[in-house]
DNA sequence: TCGCTATATTCTATTTGGGTAATATAGATC
DNA sequence: GATCTATATTACCCAAATAGAATATAGCGA
């Protein structure tokens, strides 16, 4: 049971949902996510790190960056299962449209190292 | 993604997961939920709500009584999808499997009408 | 009509959740 | 080692969620 509300509450908040669904597109790091979302980077870690609980990212260190991607679902059967409806699902959504849209634009190059 | 999260939301909260697990088994009365719970009558009303709200949940009066069932999955496909996986998920879970235990000793004839 | 009962709604207290600023940490470069 | 940078953690604020007591509503039966 924690284990599912773990999962389900994970993905009650927009922006959590919305960086799942850039993750389907490629692996981020923090500040990437950070500027795709136009939040603060302790909300952004904070919510990697609900992700990451339940289940549904995980992360990889490389030097100073941390890259973040989705789980292939060996931890969580709830994780895999709702990733996997994840996938097709909010794919014609305006608002995540949009995100993806941005997403070729947003490198880490560009950002970071100011 | 407002649907979306609404069902995700209305599925982060331990006593309404119970209450779709209980669902499955049979329709159920407010009372019947609020004793299989142990919770106050107006939080039960309230969790219906949002499950309903959710297109989780539908209710039909009987007289007095509101018999609450699951949804056939027509009005959200992210409830459908939920109400699916929750059919087998969550069936070995001991906490679940109390409450469904005592189900067929729950009825309104005994609980309500003091 | 007058209670009686099941449910819904309102009100209020408490907890939880998301946001940011400030700070800490870790790894890179010089 | 000193410093810069990306991320994590902490502390705090405000909004939302949950719980229950009190009250309102709706349908039954006498």
């Amino acid at each position: 049971m924690k284990d599912f509300i773990k999962v389900m509450k994970a993905l009650s908040e927009p922006n959590r949902v919305k960086i799942v669904k850039m993750l389907q597109h490629k692996m981020m790091c923090v500040c990437e996510i950070q500027a795709s979302l136009g939040i603060a980077q302790p909300s952004v870690s904070k919510h990697l790190k609900i992700l990451e609980d339940a289940g549904l990212v995980d992360s990889k260190k490389d030097g100073l960056w941390v890259n973040y991607h989705l789980t292939d679902g060996a931890v969580s059967a709830y994780a895999a299962a709702l990733l996997g409806n994840l996938r097709h699902w909010m794919e014609e959504d305006r608002e995540i449209e949009e995100l993806v849209e941005k997403l070729p634009n947003i490198r880490r190059e560009n950002i970071c190292k100011k």
